[in-house]
DNA sequence: CTTATAATTAGAATAATTCTAATTCTCTGA
DNA sequence: TCAGAGAATTAGAATTATTCTAATTATAAG
């Protein structure tokens, strides 16, 4: 499930990834592929469109920023990629599209998953100050099937 | 608890304000003792900054954005006021400091006040759908004493 | 009343994201 | 196979909420 990538794309994996795409009902462009590559070729994950950039130009591939907002956001569209909208207004884009929630350690940045399970989160949530808690649970609006 | 205003402010007003900035340990200045009457003279509340020097000209007082922010900084550090970083990188500010979550509902931006208690959290949650929740737990980083 | 220090302010700076408009690409159907 | 319509990509400008800067003004201690 996880392993190294190599440029252009082999065979198997371009089709892995197409199919993806495909399956999702998007377009398979060269930016799409790659970059679905690089999100889902290492496990779960969480990351920013400035970290997402970075990798895409520490692989030698050439994809403007725009293309990255682009491309997440047609991701999170199409249901393969969640968002963490962060207090500061960064967006976290999350490979795990299934329900959970989010511990988010700000002195540290650290961003922990927990399950979907309001005792579980209240038995994790123990171990802090309440004074220095906040939750906050988002309902985000339908989303428009077109 | 909740009444009108008037400008200048009448002296019981005005002592109450005062008190309250010194009880939090803040400097009283004009600007200060106005938003602090705007703030606390009508109820539990959030709002944001922008909504804030609206409401400081609609009342006919001069006070800059720039004090604005700095000034709900100050209650904030000092414990008149609590934070809500809401996911689209605006702040609300809360009268309420005791500790409490948060419901966003952002099809019509509204902020629901719940307990601070996961039991009641999961009840309340239970009239969403799941895909479209979205729970977050900030731990805020411990504030320095000085 | 003097004065050190804190608060206020306008406007510039910042940071993440979104928008614009021009170019390039994908994929359907002839 | 290939033309063309519509979709995707792109650089750079625009936006938005907030923070910073540096100069002015106000507070309050003595």
């Amino acid at each position: 499930m996880s392993e190294d990538l190599h440029w252009p794309l082999d065979r198997q994996r371009r089709q892995q990834e197409t199919q993806r795409l495909r399956a999702a009902g998007l377009r398979t462009t060269r930016q799409r592929l790659q970059l679905s590559a690089l999100l889902f070729a290492r496990g779960e994950r969480h990351l920013t469109a400035e970290q997402l950039l970075q990798e895409a130009q520490q692989a030698g591939l050439k994809i403007s920023l725009a293309t990255i907002y682009n491309t997440l956001k047609s991701f999170t569209d199409h249901g393969l990629l969640a968002t963490v909208p962060l207090g500061s207004g960064r967006i976290l884009f999350d490979t795990n599209t299934r329900p959970h929630f989010h511990l988010h350690l700000e002195e540290t940045g650290e961003l922990i998953e927990l399950p979907p399970d309001p005792a579980a989160l209240a038995e994790r949530l123990r171990d802090y100050d309440p004074e220095r808690l906040e939750i906050l649970a988002h309902v985000r609006p339908a989303p428009k099937d077109d």
